[in-house]
DNA sequence: AGCTGTTGTCTAGAAATTGTTAACAGATTG
DNA sequence: CAATCTGTTAACAATTTCTAGACAACAGCT
């Protein structure tokens, strides 16, 4: 039998998870704050985490960061009130492997933890990336361009599937160099400037006039498929 | 030979994936609606199903539900016009492993059919493996090599089936201390390279130039055969 | 157009990672 | 109990990768 547990304070939301998962053959715990929660989690060891983000003792983002420490694997579906594109990047980047924002369908929620459970258990569905001639095969670490191999280095990797991440969106050389360097302190910026030009060399088609790897002016870099 | 089961009433479709798949050496049959790839599903038997959403006859989402009732275990990579995450959800909890919208780019068809394949095959241990003039033999516990038998200790035996259960994928020093190892802490990964060191020697032709054993700097290793 | 700050490009040196050898400590075996 | 085997770590060499700086080219502004 798969166990569920549930971190969050709203008791009318506790009750209605209750009804949901328990008739469908999953049996729920909860937990109402996010010190009872970790340590339930620690205990009971379960297949999926439903996470409120707001919670009465620590922030979700904190305690979002301190599971997937505990529990790398452990597949996390956040319940969000709020339906902010930065939040949804930012949870994903966590550790969150989906998100549902209240009110939700009871419907869609039961669907999403079963997915959610399919891909904990099978693996990850959302393994290759595709752009132009350019497949990106991320198990693999793999870059094919047109059949042949690409090499890219593991920082370029890095930075690629970081840039794939929040395509669209423009990041700054600071972002990057926090996230895919893990710096928090950089004398220079411009190493980002080398990588990028090193991606766009391997994998655009003009290097000269990127299509994908686009500067924004006195911002940073961003991403297009 | 792998064989993938098409059902797609589409003739254009139908000759893109012939000419996708063919060449890559896997074999493609062909049905145009439901019931005919239903009986042709129960007669050859795919390693892969590959699925139209429109069909004449058939409703997808029901035809998908049939098929995980007569093959649970077969992957199936879904077809579709639409990108609705609702139907994402929907058909992933209907059993299917995958799914590329339409118009889809071949590649990324080709490279999600062949993660699908990886991934259902990763799980059933076949008794032997070979590869170049190397057999390992499982449930024996031998390897031999050119009729020869090559003496391994037990580490590098469950470091080698480790590796050859999750061949093409990159494997990280850290995972492969947990897995084969048992480790929850370590204070050095170096040991890893040592046994890898001492499998190049055993199994390679060249272990100073490794074609199986490959180094991915600064991730891990990974095997290919 | 001219100015100014930003970005593209190249390169050499610095830094990090890996290959390889050898020595040592435990475990196992005869 | 000694001999052997196995796993681990340290040390050094070889290799790969990263980074900072220089200068040129470019974008945006007045």
């Amino acid at each position: 039998m798969q166990r569920i547990l549930a971190i969050e304070d709203d008791s009318a939301v506790q009750r209605v998870l209750k009804r949901l998962f328990e008739p469908e053959g999953y049996s729920v715990d909860l937990a109402k704050d996010g010190t009872s929660g970790l340590e339930l989690l620690r205990k009971m060891m379960p297949s999926a985490l439903l996470l409120d983000l707001r919670l009465p003792d620590i922030s979700g983002q904190e305690l979002c960061r301190k599971i997937t420490q505990v529990a790398p694997s452990l597949p996390i579906i956040v319940l969000t009130a709020k339906s902010n594109l930065v939040d949804k990047v930012l949870l994903l980047e966590l550790g969150a492997c989906d998100y549902v924002t209240k009110p939700f369908s009871p419907r869609e929620l039961l669907a999403r933890v079963r997915a959610a459970l399919r891909r904990s258990t099978q693996g990850q569905s959302e393994d290759v990336f595709c752009f132009d001639d350019v497949t990106v095969n991320f198990p693999n670490v793999e870059v094919m361009r047109g059949g042949e191999l690409v090499s890219l280095t593991a920082r370029e990797f890095q930075t690629l599937k970081f840039l794939i991440q929040n395509q669209e969106r423009v990041i700054s050389r600071e972002e990057l160099l926090q996230k895919v360097w893990g710096y928090q302190n950089y004398p220079s910026t411009r190493t980002v400037d080398t990588h990028m030009l090193h991606l766009r060399h391997k994998l655009e088609r003009e290097p000269a006039n990127p299509l994908h790897f686009r500067t924004v002016h006195s911002v940073g870099y961003k991403f297009i498929a």
